[in-house]
DNA sequence: GGCAGTCAAGTACGC
DNA sequence: GCGTACTTGACTGCC
């Protein structure tokens, strides 16, 4: 169990998901803007190691308009060398990465010109995680999309879509329950029909329940893991107080994950920390979740690693 | 420097 | 048919 949080760390002064307005477009500031971003995301990287946090969601806007047409700049080629320079830190430190297109990437519209956009944008993320080198265990999360009258219709539009992807697509996308429209049974049933596996969301499943228990949901949102996309990811926040459904909480309820942990064993994920004040309570998870078995920090990582190249070293036992 | 309006983009829903 | 929520921070123009 790796442990994270998306996309920016309060706890630094950079951000990289610095942007700009479409009006202020021009090569010389997307060329800028990018390069803060990678130097920032960097940092994070590197901060992540130094705390035991080996889950990160890497934010959607580290290039950007990346996928808006306005944007017509090489940069792929251009930063090809800091992205391969990035994704070695990345598996050096032994991080898991994912990345999660906002509410407008939607697979099963059937608006053509919103399925165009939505087919660039998985295609940008795609890109990014190609150009830092990850293998298929970096995944890009999206949500099925709307209902548009016909839920049915909506989800075999979705899997249709899905199967159409090219394979470098669709071999890092994993389908997440939402918190109003598709439960976890719907996405499992999308499982079943193209094979993409399956995010469970802890916060949405209580907020739009399948009737599973949260037992019974990992074990089945585990199953549609292969070991070539990795140990399961799963999203978690803690519930607000008494707050508007669906938002997320601002800091980390201790009981609430101290209980989660307890529930969810044996099951092994790594775990997404969706909680506003970001690292600080994924550091805060990660103290609580230190004395668990599953949790992975940086320096057992290393340790995993020394030994597997020692066992390469070694010549097996003769029998 | 601080504030408020606005931002590339979609959909559902209440009125 | 329109305004707003979702979720969200931060860019930008104005004072």
């Amino acid at each position: 169990m790796r442990i994270g949080y998306p996309c920016i760390n309060l706890s630094l002064t950079c951000r990289p998901s610095r942007t700009f307005r479409l009006a202020s477009y021009s090569e010389e500031r997307l060329c800028e803007t990018l390069a803060n971003n990678l130097a920032c995301l960097e940092e994070i990287i590197y901060w992540n190691a130094v705390h035991d946090l080996l889950f990160l969601r890497i934010t959607s806007d580290l290039v950007p308009f990346g996928s808006h047409p306005a944007n017509q700049y090489p940069w792929d080629q251009e930063f090809a060398p800091d992205f391969a320079r990035i994704g070695e830190q990345i598996q050096g430190y032994g991080l898991r990465i994912s990345m999660h297109p906002g509410q407008y990437t939607l697979l099963n519209s059937p608006r053509s010109k919103v399925l165009a956009a939505s087919l660039a944008d998985l295609r940008y993320h795609a890109r990014v995680l190609d150009l830092l080198g990850l293998d298929q265990t970096a995944k890009i999360q999206i949500h099925v999309g709307g209902l548009y009258g016909d839920k049915k219709a909506a989800m075999a539009r979705f899997v249709q879509r899905v199967n159409n992807l090219e394979q470098t697509v669709r071999d890092r996308l994993v389908v997440e329950n939402d918190e109003r429209f598709y439960t976890l049974e719907d996405a499992l049933s999308i499982h079943a029909q193209c094979g993409i596996p399956v995010l469970l969301d802890t916060f949405h499943h209580e907020l739009n329940p399948d009737g599973r228990s949260l037992r019974e949901a990992l074990a089945a949102a585990a199953a549609t893991w292969s070991q070539k996309d990795g140990l399961p990811m799963v999203d978690y926040s803690s519930p607000l107080p008494k707050g508007r459904t669906g938002s997320h909480a601002y800091s980390l309820n201790k009981a609430h994950f101290k209980r989660f942990l307890k529930e969810s064993r044996p099951f092994d994920f790594d775990l997404m920390l969706e909680v506003k004040n970001k690292e600080r309570s994924a550091l805060l998870a990660a103290k609580i979740a230190a004395s668990d078995p599953r949790f992975v920090s940086t320096s057992s990582l290393i340790r995993l690693a020394l030994m597997e190249s020692r066992e390469k070293e070694t010549p097996p036992n003769e029998e």
